[in-house]
DNA sequence: CCTATGATGAACATC
DNA sequence: TCATCATAGG
């Protein structure tokens, strides 16, 4: 390792740093998915730069109130960056100064980014301009950087360190269990709206007490504190943290322990944090107790793009923070190098309405460009039609599918859009929906891997208890849990000792087989002699949730054909997650022991496990987009914030879908909703789209729809109309045109059958391999050649013996085959697992 | 204890 | 429209 003594710096004190730092690293890396590194990078290692360019240079191009807030040197900094002003260059530049010019160490630099994207994006900016100095920076969300401090100090907190994190799925179900447990009846309480409730209150950092306490006497209020106090029981007792108390046990962990805060506080001596607006109480608070010290906090935001209230975020907290922080620098940046001035006119119209924000003039010195199209369409497929038939006229023109993009408000509206891209044959991605963790058949496996992993874990047991079925009723379930609670124990130490207790007696067998099941998958773990890969696999087959697909296959096919492509698409992914940790480990750096016991366990397949299952619940967005493809992009505005295109369709702007119906009584929503409209209209550089349509499906139904009114505020200058006027119509077409005109696409749009047809395959009896733990070492499963396996050929099973092949379905380098055996008649299993042996 | 059925209610964005 | 939930019947 190279060490590079600097003034005043003890050289060990430097190593530990460094050597701390490196490890991080590795494990920022190995998170992003994108950031598949490539073996050349990462051995160009060092800590500090390895280019020495001119600081001039870094203020080269910039103007004069970027140059000042790169060059800002101690204090607090706020930049208030509009849209498009170079808010990213700014940043980039200046921890670069930082570094290069102000001789700062990069592990001295915490930078905090709002999304996974945007830091993987951050630190590729600032390698360009000074080499790989961001592998020892911590870069990174909230959550991702506060998950680092937490799982080392998890003890403290009274967690284990492997403690899961529980998505908003599982948050829900645990809401609904205390009400349920509370007696609080379901109706009369919304768990979404508790949920959120308590949700909120955490990111105001109000703990149970305090929430109780303020509930006083009000009975709504205080059911929801024992609401409240229940979850966060339950949440500990299965060693568990949700996505908010990532923030709020972080702020008590540096709150209760002076040594630990101490120690971060002179570890960051410069303090970055992007998307300020979005930031909530709690996010304020750690930023705040961090920069405590020198004040060094540079926060950079804009108040008009402050969209995410829904998730805790205070604009106050940008608003105030020349109060907060009292010498404060305020730079504004104004020139806007993004948008034409048609855009940005319109753009600062749609804003303007907003009360309380601060002042900004936004002015861009290109040109007008073209005039915003309006189109007021009959319906969504007219709506659908005409972007589509307008993106291949463009790319006729010569623009290419990669420069466009289509925002909308909700996710929902894609489906009409993607039937009708299809149609024309354009090339397009849909960013967004439910992600690939948060499939069910794949949240399953993961539920199996955490009861494993941390088998405290009453959220993961609750889930796969009997899934698949193993004919354990609601019933059995509360016997056991009702176990649990009384001596003190986890559900599955119950199940382990089923035959112990008589209300359990009938089905001990069952409960045993399950806690022997998990036993299982443990041993492996721990026996650490498979590839994870090997181990998710075996796991995926052990648990026989692949068995019980593969069982439903014979009615329902579409779907089971995915789900199991969705699994083993989990094995790959696996795969390509321990090569990269593999990758990263055999870096010379990696013989180092790291100070930190956490990162270095991550040598055995638990360590492994646990990062995995951090990554799953913390860097979902796995399906990564590369740049420089040639497809139209369709995402959510909230997803599209930061992102730029030449041309961008904003769909569906009318009155109760965008501004959302919601929005409707409270000006504050409605504020939110305008300034979601900002952030949509300051997506585009060249062209923009304003589409609407007349009528529309709203929860099946055939509604009315009238132009969203920050809509009808712009200028007439800025804006041709086709189909009709954006300012209220009193024209309405007959009802009957369009319904045949629905009629005929929708079908299209949905081709899957509406009833589902579920199949009535028997309840699933556990294996015996799930009763007797692996005595034997685990072979890997052979790799076989889908090919062989064709209808008309014949086979041995090594428990059925011979039989035919009746049907073949190629899947994910394997195959669903039905095979017809001469003792036992037919039978389903996938080709790779069942080790056929073939005999023609 | 499982499954099918029909009712019911939900739909906004994300770490 | 779609998914989840409660209920009834096997």
């Amino acid at each position: 390792m190279i060490l590079l003594p600097s003034a005043g710096d003890c050289v060990i004190l430097e190593r530990l740093i460094f050597q701390e730092a490196y490890i991080v690293d590795l494990f920022d890396q190995l998170m992003h998915s994108d950031q598949t590194t490539s073996p050349a990078a990462a051995s160009d290692r060092a800590d500090r730069p390895s280019v020495r360019m001119d600081p001039r240079q870094l203020l080269e191009g910039l103007n004069p109130q970027q140059r000042q807030a790169v060059e800002h040197d101690q204090g607090p900094l706020l930049i208030l960056a509009g849209a498009g002003s170079g808010k990213t260059r700014v940043i980039t530049h200046r921890i670069a100064w930082l570094i290069t010019v102000r001789n700062v160490r990069p592990q001295a630099i915490l930078a905090i980014t709002f999304t996974n994207k945007a830091a993987a994006e951050m630190k590729h900016r600032i390698e360009e301009l000074i080499g790989s100095v961001t592998r020892s920076m911590w870069v990174g969300t909230f959550h991702a950087m506060m998950m680092r401090i937490l799982r080392r100090f998890a003890d403290r907190l009274g967690f284990e360190r492997n403690f899961a994190i529980l998505d908003t799925d599982d948050q829900m179900k645990v809401v609904k269990a205390c009400l349920k447990e509370l007696k609080i009846d379901e109706k009369a309480f919304n768990a979404r709206a508790v949920h959120s409730q308590i949700s909120s209150a955490k990111n105001s950092l109000i703990d149970v007490e305090a929430f109780i306490s303020q509930a006083g006497s009000d009975y709504r209020q205080s059911r929801v504190a024992q609401v409240y106090q229940a979850y966060q029981e339950k949440l500990r007792q299965s060693n568990s943290m949700d996505f908010d108390d990532i923030l709020f046990e972080a702020v008590r962990l540096l709150r209760e322990n002076d040594d630990i805060l101490t120690e971060y506080q002179s570890r960051f001596q410069y303090i970055l944090v992007d998307e300020y607006q979005d930031t909530n109480h709690a996010q304020y608070q750690l930023v705040h107790m961090l920069s405590a010290g020198h004040g060094n906090l540079c926060v950079v935001g804009d108040d008009d793009q402050s969209i995410y209230s829904f998730r805790g975020a205070n604009i106050q907290n940008i608003l105030d923070f020349e109060k907060d922080f009292k010498r404060c620098k305020v730079i504004k940046l104004e020139q806007n190098y993004r948008s034409t001035k048609t855009i940005l006119g319109a753009a600062n119209q749609v804003i303007r309405e907003n009360t309380g924000r601060k002042e900004k003039a936004l002015w861009t010195d290109h040109g007008h460009g073209e005039q915003i199209t309006f189109l007021r369409a009959e319906n969504h497929s007219e709506e659908s039609r005409y972007i589509a038939t307008e993106i291949q006229r463009l790319v006729k023109n010569g623009q290419h599918y990669g420069d466009m993009a289509i925002l909308y408000r909700v996710n929902a509206l894609s489906r009409n859009l993607e039937a009708a891209l299809r149609e024309q044959g354009v090339l397009y991605r849909i960013f967004g929906g439910t992600r690939f963790y948060d499939r069910r058949e794949v949240k399953d496996v993961l539920a199996y891997l955490r009861l494993v992993l941390s088998p405290r874990d009453e959220i993961a047991f609750s889930r796969v208890i009997n899934v698949p079925r193993r004919g354990l009723g609601d019933v059995t379930i509360a016997h056991v849990q009702d176990l649990a609670e009384r001596e003190q124990v986890s559900s599955l130490e119950i199940c382990e000792q089923a035959d112990r207790y008589d209300v359990l007696q009938r089905m001990a067998p069952r409960l045993l087989g399950f806690a022997a099941q998990i036993q299982g998958m443990r041993d492996l773990l721990t026996r650490d002699d498979l590839t994870f890969a090997a181990f998710l696999d075996q796991v995926e087959q052990d648990s026989g949730l692949l068995q019980e697909i593969i069982d439903q296959q014979e009615r329902s096919k579409d779907d089971a054909v995915d789900r199991i492509e969705n699994m083993k698409e989990l094995i790959s992914d696996a795969l390509e997650f321990e090569q990269n940790l593999r990758q990263l480990q055999s870096l010379p750096e990696a013989e180092l022991q790291p100070e930190d016991e956490d990162l270095h366990q991550i040598d055995d397949l638990t360590g492994i496990l646990r990062a995995y299952l951090e990554r799953a619940a913390l860097y979902a967005d796995m399906d990564q987009d590369k740049e420089n493809q040639d497809y139209v992009r369709l995402m959510t505005i909230h997803s599209a914030k930061g992102l730029e295109f030449q041309t961008v369709f904003l769909v569906g702007t009318e009155e109760g879908l965008f501004p959302g119906f919601r929005a409707r009584d409270s000006e504050a929503e409605m504020e939110e909703e305008r300034r979601l409209g900002y952030v949509a209209i300051t997506r585009a550089k060249q062209k923009l789209y304003i589409t609407t349509a007349r009528s529309r499906l709203v929860f099946g139904q055939t509604m009315a729809m009238p132009v969203a009114h920050f809509i009808q505020g712009i200028d007439d200058q800025y804006i041709e109309e086709i189909g009709g006027s954006r300012r209220p119509d009193y024209q309405q077409a007959p009802h009957g045109a369009f319904q045949a005109f629905d009629s005929g696409t929708a079908g299209a749009a949905c081709p899957a059958g509406s009833a589902p047809s579920r199949d009535a395959a028997g309840r699933h009896v556990f294996p015996g391999s799930a009763i007797r733990p692996h005595q034997t070492p685990v072979q890997p499963l052979p790799d076989i050649d889908p090919a062989d396996y064709r209808p008309g050929v014949r086979v041995r099973h090594e428990k059925f013996g011979s039989g035919k092949i009746v049907s073949a379905l190629p899947v994910a380098g394997d195959a669903i085959l039905q095979i017809e055996f001469q003792s036992s008649g037919k039978k389903r299993m996938m080709a790779r697992m069942a080790k056929l042996e073939i005999l023609d």
